[in-house]
DNA sequence: AATGAATGAGGTTTCATTCAT
DNA sequence: GATGAATGAAACCTCATTCAT
């Protein structure tokens, strides 16, 4: 990928978090970037498709991070940690840029756009699955797919704060924190709420 | 409020949640209700001032609902649950509408809906800590924040689902099984993550 | 001529003055009178019809008055200061709605305005021909032309510090002080600019 | 300055003293240009600028020839001749539109069209009070505020006079013509109207 | 590769005017 | 006579996109 391309995206991200997609312009993009108006169209073919090279680049990051996490040699539970902390870490970097993207509606054209999106997050739902599985074992499969919702809850809740106070916390410390509350959830497991038929609705 | 004022709402709330905010033009808005563009800036100042009605008009019911709850003679916790499912319901009804405004950042220019939505927000949040208190006593007392962002977390978890997959669950039992995690949550509560100062940051 | 119809004109005359004609929508004049936008149209074919209406109310006032100017058994040069002081009066009463009139353009579809526009100056600049003559003799007659636009000049001139400065002056030493200028003028007299062929466009 | 921004200005200039401003669309203006609307906003943030760019390239012209007057080691009363021709030519050139915009409201929004008109208006005020010094010495310094509207009040009625019959005079011819009308007032000077009073009004 | 002037569709908004009540 | 909701044309302006240079 070009410097340029980078440059573009890392502005917009900026620019984009800030005032939305819709309102932000290419000409304010470019201008942030010293670039000609022309100069997008060069690299990027459409607006929309700036969108979906963003969230390419953030889906990529993310899973090569997460890759990782998954190739240690370490508890299950420790892994859990990691993963959400890397979450948290990622999402600040992007800040509300994410947060964004899911307000963002699914509209006809951008097709393109939530198929990437789709199958980031269900490579992430995978991911928190197994996780899940090996902390706690088969106890909780019946559970999953409430657990998931759980965890992402519970997780955004703290990931919006950050955004919204643009301050910093310790990611470590905060994903130690987060990993207890599943703790609890786990150990307060009922009866589901989400049944089979509901599953079916997740994985659309 | 005028019957048409009311329509154009609706449509609105409609279509916005379809395609989003700015996505959404005026135009499409007037010919979903068969008016002329002209009638929209009869019953709106402008297109800012319709997303304004929306969000009070939403604001009002919520809140007229919530004050029902309080004055009833139940047990706190039922309060709780009750509290729950009113938003579950409500935020079914108003779609995924309200869940674009709760992320939609803070522009210069939209200080009064600004305004609107904090405000809300934090009579919520009053209610809830209420709720959390005569439901749990005085041991969540310092753990009320992390508490407000946890309930609020996964509550939302399953609004999004709701509002994605257009499916209608049963509400009550949605709400008594959230009242159940949130009782596994204050179960397993240990150390507080949010401090003295980090709230200062939640009241901004 | 309705009672309803003089409060429009008046407060129409008031806000085109403050703040022009293309500026000052119906709405605005309807709802400063108290009456809905429809009754506006019960007196008025079109805001346009207005605009002619206030400048005949107008034209009609000013006739009355220089009439019983001339009807008055006094020496011509008073007859000159009275016919002055007399348009210094009413412009202030008409205040810069006047002035804003010689400033618009003579469009294609206001030639019923530009009309009864022209033929009140011509009749003015009638009045004030025989106003000179009368005051300073056949001397003048060469310079009838030149002299009607340099009275008309400097009786503007004070006119707009009046409307600028919307402060009151004493009309009558004003009428004086410029009857004595104008005596100045004729004393100095020499060769006339305006020439025969000149005199033919002055009358168009 | 671009060469399609002066295109823009000229055609507007000639559309606006023609139709007045309110009354010329951008539409217009781009249509007499053979240019798109939208180029018309590549050139100038708003309609409200392009009067602006206006009347500051005529300040410039303006400012420019009169200072070469200035400089110019001729008698005193000769300068205010040519003062008094330059103002006549450039006006012309200018045509109506100046004369509307001298006589344009004070409305809240243009007031940095304002602080431009009242500049030069201010500055026009200063060199013609150099000038009449110049010509007549001390005895006329009562007087200047007085004159000064006396010697613009019968400016500008030949001034209008050239515009509204859209006919070329010799400028010269009657500059000279005027300056011997100056002369008149000059001699005739009696009691002065505007006191100290009414000066600062004038200064506003 | 890079520019930036130019386009033109489409957005929000205003407003004179009409008409059913 | 009077209302005011409704209309729809037209205003100003923005912006993604193209293209000659």
């Amino acid at each position: 990928m070009p410097d340029k391309k980078i440059l573009i995206i890392e502005k917009a991200v900026e620019l984009i978090a800030k005032n939305g997609f819709e309102t932000t312009s290419v000409q304010e993009i470019t201008e942030a970037c010293g670039i000609s108006k022309g100069a997008f169209y060069i690299y990027f073919k459409s607006k929309e498709s700036l969108l979906i090279s963003i969230f390419e680049l953030f889906s990529e990051r993310l899973s090569e991070r997460i890759s990782t996490v998954f190739e240690m040699n370490i508890p299950a539970k420790e892994k859990l940690q990691m993963f959400l902390c890397i979450q948290l870490e990622e999402i600040d970097k992007y800040s509300d840029f994410i947060l964004m993207q899911l307000r963002e509606n699914t509209k006809p054209d951008n097709r393109e756009l939530f198929s990437v999106m789709t199958q980031m997050d269900m490579k992430l739902n995978e991911h928190l699955q197994n996780l899940l599985v090996g902390s706690y074992g088969d106890k909780v499969s019946l559970h999953l797919k409430d657990l998931i919702l759980l965890v992402k809850g519970i997780t955004k809740s703290y990931v919006e704060l950050i955004v919204l106070c643009k301050t910093n916390f310790n990611y470590r410390d905060l994903a130690k924190f987060l990993v207890d509350r599943v703790d609890s959830l786990v150990a307060g497991l009922t009866t589901p709420f989400l049944t089979e038929d509901t599953k079916k609705l997740l994985d659309r």
